[in-house]
DNA sequence: AGATTGACTGCAT
DNA sequence: CATGCAGCCAATC
């Protein structure tokens, strides 16, 4: 498979700094013409040995959706604690203090 | 070609 | 604040 149209929304994902998260919604609307379920499914596309921080990348609630395989939520959540991004005892981040506001 | 599913979102209950 | 239901587009069966 060959789905270009996952370029800009991996290119995106790219551009988030370390200690900022960015929703799906988030994405999807910088990215324009691309919808949030769009960004999930490029974001299960992205290899774990691809330089796309995807673990930046999580749901409105501010909690990290499970990826197909293994217990990627406890990794995801680690490495993002490791940036500096505290979870509450929910397991879920502050938006309204961490999300991306983009470029 | 039609139906189902998926790392989601927003509003209603 | 947690849970439920409907809508969105693309990929897969």
């Amino acid at each position: 498979m060959n789905p270009t149209l996952y370029q800009p929304i991996h290119e995106i994902i790219r551009l988030i700094p370390s200690g900022k998260v960015a929703t799906y919604g988030q994405i999807a609307e910088i990215v324009g013409g691309c919808t949030a379920r769009m960004v999930g499914y490029a974001a299960s596309s992205i290899p774990l040995d691809s330089d796309i921080p995807w673990q930046r990348v999580i749901n409105y609630k501010g909690g990290i959706s499970l990826r197909s395989s293994g217990s990627g939520e406890l990794l995801q959540q680690k490495l993002l604690e490791a940036e500096g991004i505290k979870f509450d005892k929910s397991g879920r981040a502050d938006l309204e203090h961490y999300r991306w506001e983009g470029e």
